[in-house]
RNA sequence: GGUCCCAUCGUCUAGUGGCCUAGGACGCUGGUCUCUCAAGCCGGAAACAGGGGUUCGAAUCCCCUUGGGACCGCCA
């Protein structure tokens, strides 16, 4: 049989690095196994969800290249499904309705706290005769359905990551299936679901192994104990501080990720790597997760999701990736971040982008960083750091950097190649007794207007002989500026 | 408070009783290369939470303690 595996997150929030990492674990299972991936949207809770937030998970599984076989589907549309199995469970006398008001049952929890005790419903309306029920209809009530749940024995859940754990069918109460105004609560839907969509694995999240007994429970009472899908409880991503991941933490939504500038192979990469390995590796392609993932190998301890290690996977992905699609991408992000206008973006062919990306992709993490790194490549819109200026574009040097202007307008624009230039720059400065140490950093500042940078004669290679020349000449005249009221007074 | 889960370097992890004077990766750090910064290469510091067992032998098995986490809703 193909397993059937689901991703049911509720719209309440977007889509953060530990719902992401539970859904590409079911995403790699089903991959692996030829089964199917089924999205569902968990939204009964009316008073939480957020539409709008539907969307922005879509995009977050689309963008990390996580594609779904079936759905989405939505809870809130299947209503007529909850309540016809609750009528069966209504019917076979294994649920109930219960008439207690909400204030009634905070009322009860709050004295259950104050004890110290777990609160648990009493089963006040377990057993009511037709008479009580009809005075409660009469008085308007609107009942909820509730699980008639076993007080003894045990409940044993079956889990392929946690191995055995029983639960003691007396710390269950009877829970609630239907609210009063007919929505189904969480445990009920999820059931029902599994059980419709067939669903044969469930992967989710550590939060979830206390809800098992109660999910297992009302297979059972629904006649569907052999349907029993297999059980994978993942353990939690954490944030730095070992707590829930939450918005103070910073970056945690998918899309965040993305608008930092991390390439979805990375996140996806890191990802897989939080509670899952395989022996040493480290880097994996999409193919070598699908054929090397196994539940079994996931460890069961929470982990913390490591930004560091991301962005050196990142910086990986930026390495080896293909420079045309990175190229693509700086391009956009310069446009998205107003760092480019569209029309020099247009006037930037796209050779440019993929070359600037091979240029500068050795020290650059992001996309962010490429793009940002990569305007005084792509544009004459130079940010000369005033640190740099002030070391290296010196007056003294004025002279130093004419005699390399000079060099450099003899050789050929289409000379203009790394090696080329640089043989030629240091026959040049040997001539003069100096050394590359000597100019390359005030040519570098005058190039680039940065200390740090690519090679100083692929840097050159890059611009090309007019802007070499050009920028050279603007630094020299800058240099003399600042040096002649000193020459004037000296 | 109850129930359940978890526990190896700062972090992600390897390890399934002897191969462990505990391996890899990120980060940190020393060196090297060098026109800068990176990248690369070579090296270093850094962990089995504690205590009891079991065993010839324990990071590995059991128990307790401690610490973290989750759940205990007409939330999911």
């Amino acid at each position: 049989m193909k397993p059937r595996v689901r991703f049911a997150p509720s719209p309440t929030g977007e889509l953060h690095v530990g719902g992401a990492r539970t859904a590409l674990f079911n995403w790699l299972f089903a991959r692996k196994h030829q089964g199917s991936f089924i999205l569902r949207f968990e939204d009964t809770d009316i008073e939480r969800n957020r539409p709008e937030l539907i969307e922005p998970i879509l995009e977050s599984l689309r963008w990390l290249g996580l594609d779904w076989d079936e759905g989405p589907f939505f809870q809130s549309q299947r209503l007529a499904l909850y309540r016809a199995y609750a009528e069966r469970l209504l019917k076979a006398g294994q649920a109930y309705r219960c008439y207690c008001t909400l204030e009634e049952l905070e009322e009860k929890r709050r004295q259950a706290l104050r004890a110290k005790h777990k609160p648990k419903y009493d089963g006040h309306c377990r057993s009511l005769s037709p008479a009580e029920q009809k005075r409660y209809e009469s008085e308007g009530r609107q009942p909820a359905v509730r699980f008639k749940a076993p007080q003894t024995g045990i409940t044993i859940v079956q889990d392929l990551i946690r191995g055995r754990v029983e639960f003691d069918n007396s710390e269950l109460d009877d829970f609630i299936l239907l609210r009063s105004d007919g929505r189904p609560t969480y445990n009920f839907a999820v059931v029902v679901d599994d059980l419709d969509m067939r669903i044969t694995h469930v992967i989710r999240a550590d939060e979830h192994l206390n809800n098992t007994p109660k999910q297992i429970l009302l297979y059972q009472a629904l006649g569907h104990g052999q349907a029993l899908p297999q059980f994978a409880h993942v353990p939690m991503v954490l944030a730095k501080d070992r707590t829930k991941l939450s918005k103070r933490h910073g970056a945690t939504a998918v899309l965040e990720f993305r608008e930092r500038g991390i390439l979805p192979e990375a996140l996806l990469n890191h990802l897989a790597r939080l509670g899952w390995s395989y022996g040493d590796q480290e880097i994996f392609s999409r193919a070598e997760l699908i054929e090397k993932f196994s539940l079994e190998a996931v460890h069961p301890a929470a982990a913390i999701f490591d930004e560091e290690k991301l962005l050196w996977l990142n910086h990986h992905y930026i390495m080896t990736g293909d420079p045309k699609r990175l190229g693509r991408l700086v391009c956009e992000f310069a446009l998205e971040r107003g760092l480019l206008s569209e029309s020099e973006a247009k006037s930037i062919p796209d050779e440019r982008f993929s070359a600037v990306v091979a240029l500068l992709k050795e020290r650059k993490r992001s996309l962010v960083e490429l793009a940002e790194g990569a305007l005084p490549f792509l544009t004459d819109r130079l940010e000369y750091d005033p640190k740099a200026v002030e070391r290296f574009l010196t007056a003294d040097r004025a002279a130093l950097l004419r005699s390399i202007a000079d060099a450099l307008q003899r050789v050929a624009a289409e000379n203009f190649r790394t090696s080329i230039l640089e043989e030629r720059v240091r026959v040049h400065l040997e001539s003069q007794g100096l050394t590359l140490k000597d100019a390359a950093q005030p040519c570098r500042v005058a190039l680039t207007g940065l200390m740090a940078g690519p090679g100083l004669f692929e840097t050159m290679e890059f611009l090309g002989k007019r802007r070499v020349i050009e920028r050279l000449e603007w630094a020299i005249e800058k240099m003399r500026q600042m040096g002649d009221p000193l020459t004037a007074e000296g």
